[in-house]
This record gives structure tokens, sequence and C-alpha cells, in this order.
DNA sequence: ACTTGACTTAGACAAAGTCCATTGTAGGAT
DNA sequence: ATCCTACAATGGACTTTGTCTAAGTCAAGT
């Protein structure tokens, strides 16, 4: 994560203990926290962070490119910081746990350009939704 | 769509003036209202609805599997009455413009079981953006 | 140390959606 | 045709998620 850190003092970021945090605790594999998670651990390490600043600096990281938004459903939008590695998400349906996921093969060489309406088509997103070993047992 | 009024009749639905104008303003191809998009038409033609009513049969509509959510920006969720051949949705990542596709393949077999953690993977939703024609000419 | 523009803050505001007590009515029973 | 009642509709309060602003604070270059 100091990687990072360099990163964005090289992009020209002030460093502030604000932005430290909100990076410390966007770290690790599988990660997909909303901005109100992001915001109480980032308060258990420095109580007086705001909200506003969560979302700040939140917004910050995605527009360079560091963080990704996650929208896997209709609540809060989540955080990845797994934005190096292009990967999809696994969703349990019931508890909402996500998984990183690298499926094989090329989706956007399965959309056929007659079905295309002449966009021109840049990206494409993957949810893999069902449940988790533990919400299966039940 | 008077076969989906009959099909919900034979459901038990109680018929009211409310739901089956809701009924009548989600029909066509390639229709994605929001809530209150329904609400507005709904009001056109019956200006007493409530967005509380529009809200609950929009959700009944869903239980039922006559309607599907679709999420593909953060903002409001979206109600597709197209729940009977599976699609997935092509976006205009600028101004928001969504098309019902058909890529060929299955996505389902592209997880290959090392990556599924132990889920039970029942379902794949594939969401395409890019730029529709008018947004292209910029 | 000083300066300054970038950063942070609290709280107001907004959009999307849920919940509830009250009122209304569809449709079966009489 | 009228009555009954369980189901449905309504308006408004409330919640969640997120944005915005004006005022105060501070990182970092000089
Ligand atoms: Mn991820
Ligand atoms: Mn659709
Ligand atoms: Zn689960
Ligand atoms: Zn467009």
């Amino acid at each position: 994560m100091s990687d990072l850190l360099e990163r964005l003092r090289g992009r020209g970021w002030r460093m502030t203990a604000q932005r430290r945090v909100v990076a410390e605790v966007l770290n690790g594999e599988h990660v997909h926290l909303t901005a109100d998670e992001v915001h109480a651990r980032a308060v258990a390490k420095l109580p007086e962070i705001s909200r506003a600043t969560v979302y700040n600096t939140l917004g910050e990281l995605v527009s360079l490119g560091e963080v990704l938004e996650v929208t896997t459903d209709k609540r809060a939008k989540r955080y990845d910081p797994n934005a190096h590695r292009p990967h999809h998400h696994l969703v349990c349906a019931r508890c909402g746990a996500i998984r990183d996921v690298h499926p094989t093969g090329n989706p956007l060489a399965d959309l056929p350009d007659a079905e295309r309406f002449g966009f021109t088509v840049s990206d494409v997103e993957v949810t893999y939704r069902g449940l988790c070993p533990d919400c299966a047992d039940a």
C-alpha cells in the first residue's frame, strides 16, 4: 500500500492523515467496502475524520484509477482497491459476500455486431450470482 | 400486455386502475424506466396514483417474475418488462441509453471451478458499456 | 516561520426508497 | 343490488446514500 501512497504523492497529492487512513483501510484481497464502511473503519484510526472527506478521497482515488466503483446491488456503491488486475465479481444473493473472479474467455467477442446498435463498446462487466458455502447450508 | 393482466388475475391479483396503469406504462421493447419515470407516466393517465403504489406494484411484479430489476448505474433501479427472454444490457456511458442485447456463448461456463470459492453459481449478469451513435459524435 | 492554495469539516440539502396508519375498494357472498 | 371485508391505495414521515458549501485548518514550498 505504501507504493500507492508513493504513486499518489508523485501525482501531486498532498499527504494528509485522512487520506493515509483511507488508503490503509482499502487494503487487501476481496475488499469491497461501502463508503460508510470505509468511514467507520477510518474513524477507528482517526476519530475526527468526516464523512465528506471519505467521500472526497474515494472519489479522487476512483478518478485516478487507483480504486474501482462496484455496484453489485442496488444499495451503496462499493470501493475496490484491486484496480490493477482486471476481474469480475461473484456475489452471494443472500449475505452479499463478494469475491473477485477471473473468468476465461472474452465476453466482448460474444457480442455480435448486429447486437451492438451502432454503439462503440469499450468495456464489459460480469456479475455472477449464487449462494456462498455458508448460505447454501440452510 | 393484456395477457400479462390475465396471468396476474390468474395469480389472484386484485385488478385495480392503478395496477392496470403501471402495467400499461411498462410495455414495449428496450423499456428500462426508473420508478419515478413509471410514476410520471402513470400520473399522466391516472392523476391521483401515488408514488408508494408505484413502488408497491413494481415490487410485486418483480416478485412474480414478470418484471426485472436492472441496476446499470449507481442511481435509481430500472424496471424491465422483458422478463421472459433472457438478455443482457448495453449502456451508453454518456447519456445512459440502454439496449437489450443477446450475446452468444454462456459466461457461466467461463467461470472455472477454482474460481467459484465453493459458491453455488446460478446466474450471471453482463453489462456492456460504450458510447451510443449520438454520443460518439462529439 | 510565513504564506497560500489545497484540504477538511459540519451540517444543510437532495434523491431514491421504505414504512405505517388511515382510508378506499374489488370482488365474492347474500 | 347491496353488503362485507380482506386487500390495496394514499400521504407523509422517515431512512439511506450521496452531494454541496462556507468556514476553518494545514502540508509543503519558500
Ligand atoms: Mn473486486
Ligand atoms: Mn432489458
Ligand atoms: Zn452468503
Ligand atoms: Zn449516448
